[in-house]
RNA sequence: CGGGGCGUAGCUCAGUCUGGUAGAGCGCUUGCUUUGGGAGCAAGAAGUCGUAGGUUCGAAUCCUGUCGCCCCGACCA
């Protein structure tokens, strides 16, 4: 390929808003172009490493027997009020009416598709385990774009669904599965940390995060200092730290005023953990709404996600004001004391509450709050549990580590689906004995915009992206210094050697000074550049330079082609 | 959804406060000179100042609506 005559243009500045390494080079590169908010184009040089991304999937999804499809992206919203998603489901999806007003929905992911043509072709046992895939375009209208291809709205992915006969088999092929993304990662130069995930509105109960780790991330990961442990902090667990005390009396203080736990602490001279908060949240159960109290510790966050999964509900809503106080309830001094009646309300208390002892916490009246308040003594729930959101410092789950907090992008992920789709949806099979079973699913995703903006975030300096070998846009960057015919007829004959053998030549024929011309070699990160000028040639030389070195090295021209044979394995 | 910011040439921005009819750098076209990390000189093309309405003799500038884009938040009582 000629530069002269590729559709290429490559900015001298940021463009404006661009702050992600992986934003700012795929603008400047040309890679990717902006269309609206979340919705990008893909320009030529940027299609070429998407295209390789997708190769090496192809590849790795067939070694563990994939079979590739392609479902459509405009769906009846019937399917999706077959798997009770249509309801549960916010803003997300994107709902609209065909011409002859049909609700229909634009996909955001596949599982209702495939479960649909599961449940045509599957009709025996011994059909499976089988494993649908395919690379298709989603939607999802997210609630705010960012970070260039990072989350956009619609992008494509990689999504496989595989369908088996008991958990134990789903089990043995999660693994394979498992592995088979440890070799893609590797195979674009990324080594991901591995999270326990939140299953969300996928449903399903085991599911695992592939994540880079970068300080750009939109993602807290928690991992243990010792390796033993690591987990979104959305649903990480860790080992809270009580003191052992005999209960005393209940006390009630005037506290006017005082609302937060700082202002509390600070007036009764106690520390945060020895305080309670009530935090409160608006949730509908049963078509009701109702109000959530989650009692936990002064110190301690909710994990607003933990208690979702526990009330098994779509949403939660921090409480307003109002509707607090609708519950007879004073924003402020709530606590669950005195509510032991109370049937319109949800009470949650975090191990840390249940546990714990002699906490300061709201008296439920204006300008008042409770020393000593014990769990079963002074209030009760049947609901406790693990609400709190865990920190870096605070200890691992076994108690035998530290955790600490990095920021991480999810480049893909692996879910135990279950059987809540081919359950739903009615899909089932017949076994040995003539019996009607319903197989169980499991679903494996990654965004292939994002592993290119990831691989990127992973690997580049301040120029430009360094792409790995994989998923390089060409294999060679070939670079012409001077427009003297020897250099020129060198070059074309350099360029139809190597294509001959198979590389991707990438030839910068353009009439410019070689600055320009370096600059652009390192924004478009071809692994191997090299130059042809008529200093070099009069040795019958070219310059060799990896785009990972700062230098180069003269090597005679006949041997480049060995070279670079030997650079990419194909010796 | 809430809060903040920004829309002026392909890109980055100035001009807006204080109203007087459009600017710079980069990029693009042409010519000459240059040629190893984003060259120099000269000439040139290119913007209904996001959009609609209002105020005014006169609006990029002031007012109102609207559309778009970016950032923060979506939660600790």
């Amino acid at each position: 390929m000629l530069v002269s005559k590729y559709l290429l243009k490559t900015l001298r500045e940021s463009p404006t808003g661009a702050e992600l390494p992986s934003h700012i080079f795929l603008l400047r590169g040309g890679y990717v172009k902006q269309l609206a908010s979340g919705l990008y184009s893909i320009l030529p040089l940027g299609k070429r490493i998407l295209t390789k991304i997708e190769a090496v999937i192809r590849d790795e999804m067939e070694k563990v027997a994939g079979q590739e499809v392609d479902l459509p992206l405009v769906q009846p919203a019937e399917l999706w009020m077959e798997s009770g998603r249509y309801g549960a489901i916010g803003a997300e999806l994107l709902r609209f009416k065909d011409r002859s007003e049909h609700h229909m929905v634009l996909a955001m992911t596949h599982e209702e598709a495939i479960t649909d043509l599961a449940r045509y072709m599957l009709s025996s046992y011994k059909q499976l385990p089988f494993m649908i895939w395919q690379f298709k375009l989603k939607f999802r209208d997210e609630p705010r774009a960012r970070g260039g291809l990072v989350r956009v709205r619609e992008f494509v992915m990689k999504d496989a669904y595989s369908f088996h006969r008991d958990d134990a088999d789903l089990d043995s092929y999660y693994q394979r599965m498992y592995q088979a993304y440890e070799n893609i990662f590797a195979r674009a130069g990324i080594k991901p940390i591995v999270v326990k995930s939140d299953t969300g509105i996928m449903g399903g109960k085991i599911a695992h995060e592939f994540m880079l780790e970068t300080g750009h991330g939109e993602d807290y990961l928690i991992i243990a200092q010792d390796g033993s442990y690591s987990a979104n902090q959305e649903i990480a667990e860790f080992q809270r730290v009580h003191t052992k005390a005999d209960h005393l009396p209940l006390e009630k203080v005037a506290t006017p005023g005082k609302k937060t736990i700082e202002e509390v602490s600070a007036l009764l001279a106690v520390k945060p953990e020895q305080t309670m908060k009530a935090v409160m949240y608006e949730v509908e159960q049963d078509k009701k709404r109702m109000l959530a109290l989650v009692l936990i510790r002064g110190d301690l966050d909710v994990s607003d996600v933990k208690v979702r999964n526990y009330l098994k509900v779509p949403w939660l809503l921090p409480a307003q004001e109002d509707f607090i106080r609708s519950f007879g309830l004073v924003p402020g001094y709530a606590s669950a004391v005195g509510l032991a009646e109370r049937k319109d309300l949800l009470v949650l208390a975090d191990f840390s509450v249940s546990e714990g002892n002699n906490l300061v916490g709201g008296a439920n009246e204006e300008g008042f709050h409770l020393k000593h308040v014990n769990f079963r003594r002074d209030f009760n729930t049947p609901h406790c549990g693990d609400f709190a959101k865990a920190q870096a410092g605070y200890l691992s789950p076994d108690g035998k580590s530290t955790l600490r907090a990095v920021r991480g992008i999810e480049i893909g992920n692996i879910f135990k689906l279950g059987t809540k789709f081919s359950e739903s949806m009615g899909c089932n099979y017949l076994d040995e004995s003539g019996k009607h079973q319903t197989p169980t699913m499991g679903c494996y995703g990654i965004g292939i915009g994002r592993l290119m903006a990831a691989a990127i975030e992973n690997s580049h300096d301040e120029f430009g992206p360094i792409w790995p070998k994989e998923i390089t846009p060409f294999h060679v960057h070939l670079v012409n210094i001077g427009k003297e015919p020897e250099v020129l007829e060198t070059c074309a004959k350099l360029m139809q050697e190597w294509e001959s053998q198979g590389l991707e030549v990438l030839f910068d024929d353009r009439d410019e000074r070689p600055g320009v011309k370096f600059k652009d070699a390192d924004l478009w990160g071809i692994p191997v550049r090299i130059a042809v000028g008529k200093k070099g040639l009069v040795e019958g030389k070219a310059e060799w330079k990896l785009r990972k070195d700062k230098e180069f090295s003269l090597v005679p021209t006949a041997e480049l082609a060995q070279k670079l044979a030997i650079f990419y394995g194909r010796s």
